[in-house]
Formats: C-alpha cells, sequence, structure tokens
DNA sequence: GTAGACGTTGACGTGCGCGTCAACGCCAGT
DNA sequence: ACTGGCGTTGACGCGCACGTCAACGTCTAC
C-alpha cells in the first residue's frame, strides 16, 4: 500500500504521515524500488490508534508507546504498562483541568453577575434606588487574587476540524 | 510613567506592552521628546484588567472590551455591554469545554480499565481465574487515585508561566 | 509522446503571546 | 570621556501538527 491509499483509508493526509514518519512514530515498512513508501495493514492499524487518541486530546508523543505496542505484536495498543501509564497520566490531567475550568467558570460568571447587577442598577434607575448597592470598588480587586490563579485557555483541549471532519477544501 | 516602571507596576514586561501596543490594545498617552512611550495611571489600571483577563484564560482580543470600557472613563472594565458578552461568550465556551473534557474523562477512564482488566487476566493467569475481582496489591490502586500526584505534564488548555509567577530567570 | 495522477524532498506559513537577541539612541553619574 | 542603565525599532524563535507551495521524478493510460 502506498502513502495516498493508507491516508485515504484512515481518513489523513499524506502530509500527516510523513510528519508521524519524521518523528520516528510511523515509519513505512519499506521503500520500493522507485523511492515510494510502502505501507501494510498493520500500519493502518496504527495509524487509526493515533488518531482515535488524538481525537482524545492526546499529543502525538503519546501515542507513541500505544504504536510501540502495536508493532511489538499485540492485538491492542493499550496491551503495555506504557501505553497504561499514559492513560493514568492523561486522566489526572484530565481532571486537574476540569478542575480549574471549573474554578474559572465561577469566578467568571460571578464577574458577570456583579457587572450585570451594576447596570441594571444604572439603567431602570427606579426611584427606589436611593442605598446603590454594589459600592464595592473596581473588579480588579476582586479579580487580583492569588497568583495560584488558574488559566484556562480556549478549547483548545476539544475538537477541533480533522482533514476528515471537514472535508472541504479549496 | 516610561514602559519600564509601568511593566514592574504591573508584573509584565516592556515586550509585553510594546506587543499590545501593535495591537493597539494599549498605546501610550504620548511620547516625550525623546521618543519614549508615556503612560498615566489609567494604563495601570488598563493593563491589570488585561492581565487579570488572561489569567482566566482570555485571549488578547477578548480584553479589547474591557480595556475600550475603561478607556471610555467607566470605573470598571465590565461596565459596558461588550464587556458583558465576552462574559456570557465566556462562559458558554467553558461550559462546552468542560462538557467534553469529561467526555473524553470518561473515555479514557473506560479504555483503562478495560485494558487493565486485560492485562490483569493474561498475567496472573492463576487457575482460579473464574471469579475476576480484582485482587490485591494490583495496580487498581493506582486508578482508585484521582489526584495523586498529577503535577508532571502540563495540560494544553490550563495556564502557563506569566513573568510574575515565575520570577528565576536566566 | 504526452497528459495527468501519483510520488519524492525541502522549505516556509499558521496561531498566540510574547522571549531573546541585535544594533542603536538618550541621559545621569563619576 | 566613559560606563551603565534605560529607551527605541526590527527580526527571528518557540511549540504543535500539520497546510501549502515549489521543483522535480515516476507510473499509467490514451
Amino acid at each position: 500500500m502506498r502513502i495516498g491509499e493508507l491516508a485515504d483509508r484512515a481518513g489523513t493526509t499524506t502530509r500527516a504521515l510523513r510528519y508521524y514518519e519524521s518523528l520516528g512514530l510511523l515509519p513505512p515498512a519499506a521503500r520500493t524500488g522507485n523511492g515510494y513508501r510502502s505501507y501494510g495493514e498493520e500500519h493502518l492499524r496504527m495509524l487509526e490508534q493515533i488518531r482515535s487518541l488524538q481525537d482524545f486530546g492526546f499529543g502525538l508523543e503519546e501515542t507513541r508507546p500505544f504504536v510501540e505496542c502495536l508493532r511489538a505484536g499485540h492485538a491492542s495498543g493499550d496491551a503495555c504498562e506504557g501505553s497504561l501509564e499514559v492513560y493514568r497520566r492523561k486522566l489526572a490531567e484530565l481532571d486537574a483541568c476540569v478542575a480549574r475550568l471549573q474554578e474559572v467558570r465561577a469566578s467568571v460568571a460571578a464577574q458577570l453577575a456583579r457587572a450585570e447587577l451594576a447596570s441594571g442598577l444604572r439603567e431602570p434607575m427606579c426611584e427606589l434606588g436611593r442605598d446603590t448597592a454594589a459600592p464595592a470598588g473596581s473588579p480588579a480587586e476582586a479579580l487580583a487574587g492569588p497568583s495560584g490563579g488558574a488559566a484556562a485557555g480556549e478549547p483548545s483541549v476539544p475538537t477541533r476540524g480533522h482533514p476528515r471532519d471537514d472535508p472541504d477544501h479549496p
């Protein structure tokens, strides 16, 4: 099997395969006389393993134990201890990540509620507004909390367009 | 106030300030005769706003409404509708992100459990293999502990070192 | 023999938020 | 005069997982 067919069958691109090879992650079985890469069915299984882990947010390096486990002849990529360790580390990372995101969520929700309340007080300004609530200072103080604070990025972990998910290209 | 002082007072770097200016996010009040940037106290407040939002994982572009709200003279950066919308959008993003991560967490946990069970069946292979409950001393203990160490790898979503958090530099 | 589909390597681009030089100008102190 | 410390602009680097050319070789079909 040549590179294009493997890429098609796995729903990825030749560029990705060459990239994986450059990392030593998925070297072809051999080269044919004309220099073409030659792959077998086992490479398709490794590729599927890589891609399913990537869909879960694993980095390419984290997929390496799984791929090598398959290459070692195991029926499943997670039949080896190295793969299990990656699973466990990822679980811990996910837990930490979720915890931080929920902290951040709570803080943002509190800020929004406070700000909405404040703007609501100014806008209707009904006559029974003599005791101006929320005289407390600017949000900067409230926000300037512990520097151990967490930052949650955009949904970088969540799913994003893989070539197979997005089959329209210019 | 010149750039170095502002950076020090806000706990950031001159490089960051020049970068913000290049985005049009935080232009200086003026230039002195020799070309030095000149800032006032209000710029310090804007900078603090930017940095506190960044700690929550907001991108720089997302801080723009807050900064412009401050520049418009409001006491608080989130006193304007644009800022509130950013809050709301961020909340939605956070919720989506958490949901996705929890899905992934469940899938990974399931994979791990299945793989550990399979390897547990192959390895001891004791003659009394009919009741498959977790045997003592097996890796089952690691599975139970959610947040044991969780410090090694950096997650992709969460925070990364800000200059102020990491006051050792080469 | 020639078009077109496939393959090869190499190099640069992307997004984000800066870090890290390089090469220079300006100013105060000794 | 010289040193040191601040300022200025400009350009490249990084990490990650490739996309996107460019310039070329190879194979198949007509």
